[in-house]
DNA sequence: CGTAAACATGAGTAAAAGCTCGCATCATAG
DNA sequence: CTATGATGCGAGCTTTTACTCATGTTTACG
């Protein structure tokens, strides 16, 4: 079953969504169409199953990584955290970024939309915390939109930092520009 | 022939790319799938043909009302050429939506790269301008990382503000929180 | 009016691909 | 060793769909 959802992902890389067929994964596992058709009832849930399996991965990587969110309440700066923070996002996009950009690119209509993630909720509760008390950091108008903003324009660079850099850019430099734009945003 | 990629946009935007066929591209356009082919040797021809006559649609409205690109001379403050930039680009995006969010979303493994749209090299350009002198707005330390950035930046809030914005959210006030993320990036 | 070129038609073809199903093989238990 | 259930197999069925082509219709023009 993980041996199908690997074969899945090579093709994917390999040809791309367009040549996916049932057979090709089938063949590529080294299992027969028979077989494939016992776990999952179509091709559709074989893609979704691979799709839920990466999410997995890579919140487990993230959540690994991310147990100082609860340092939050004990004073961290903001710079470090969003650094940290989007040093972690963009680590956890770095384990199988082929499989991601096709999943991304070519089979966005199966894609579970950004705002069912949990990202958002846990972003929203980071700035409310950030953006109260005499010494706030965070200085936007509005909570929900701010939310909304930083999610997109975060998760926007780091995609293109690790899945579509320009030709010749240091990563590193990538990294420290976009928690530069997120903290010149929530910092204005 | 236009009539026949008005059709293509109608059942694109009505069933999703999964299912556009030609021939129901045909019925719906009220002519036979022969004529069809007369005029376009494939499908992905179709369909490419239908993003080319979006994009330049998008563009011929963005050049009328973006004359102003040529102020950037006269000592206009970098603020109100964002301002503007943003709004006409958000307009823009708003002249056929549904078609644009399925040309993104479903038919990305055809769509255009973003580095091939010449976005970049003006918004290089005004950055550029913008940096020089001892007034300089712009405080980047590198133009290139930042033409990277921002374009990255306004391109992901500007399709999330039209095409995908959150429940009750006020379209205004994405475009002026917009607006104000890539002000604060540029001149942090 | 005649001719020819351009355009329109839609039933049909052929290939692709998702999925089924009857049979074989294997594991476990008694 | 035998029985039984679970798992594996893959040829082929069926549907879908991009695309063709022989024929009909309109247009252009002398």
């Amino acid at each position: 079953m993980d041996a199908i959802l690997d074969a899945t992902a090579r093709v994917l890389v390999r040809d791309g969504y367009a040549a996916l067929t049932t057979n090709a994964v089938a063949v590529a596992a080294g299992v027969s169409i028979g077989s494939l058709y016992q776990y999952f009832p179509n091709k559709e849930a074989l893609v979704l199953a691979l799709r839920e399996r990466h999410v997995r991965h890579m919140s487990a990587l993230m959540m690994r990584e991310a147990a100082f969110w609860d340092a939050a309440e004990q004073g961290v700066p903001l710079e470090a955290l969003i650094t940290r923070t989007i040093h972690v996002a963009m680590v956890a996009h770095r384990l199988e970024p082929a499989l991601h950009k096709v999943l991304a690119l070519e089979a966005a209509h199966l894609e579970a939309r950004h705002e069912e993630d949990g990202t958002e909720g846990v972003l929203r509760a980071l700035l409310e915390r950030y953006s109260r008390g005499p010494d706030a950091e965070v200085t936007v108008p509005d909570l929900d939109v701010a939310t909304f903003v930083v999610g997109r324009m975060a998760h926007a660079l780091i995609h293109a930092a690790v899945l579509d850099p320009p030709p010749g850019a240091d990563p590193h430099t990538l990294e420290r520009e976009t928690v530069r734009a997120v903290m010149a945003y929530l910092t204005a």
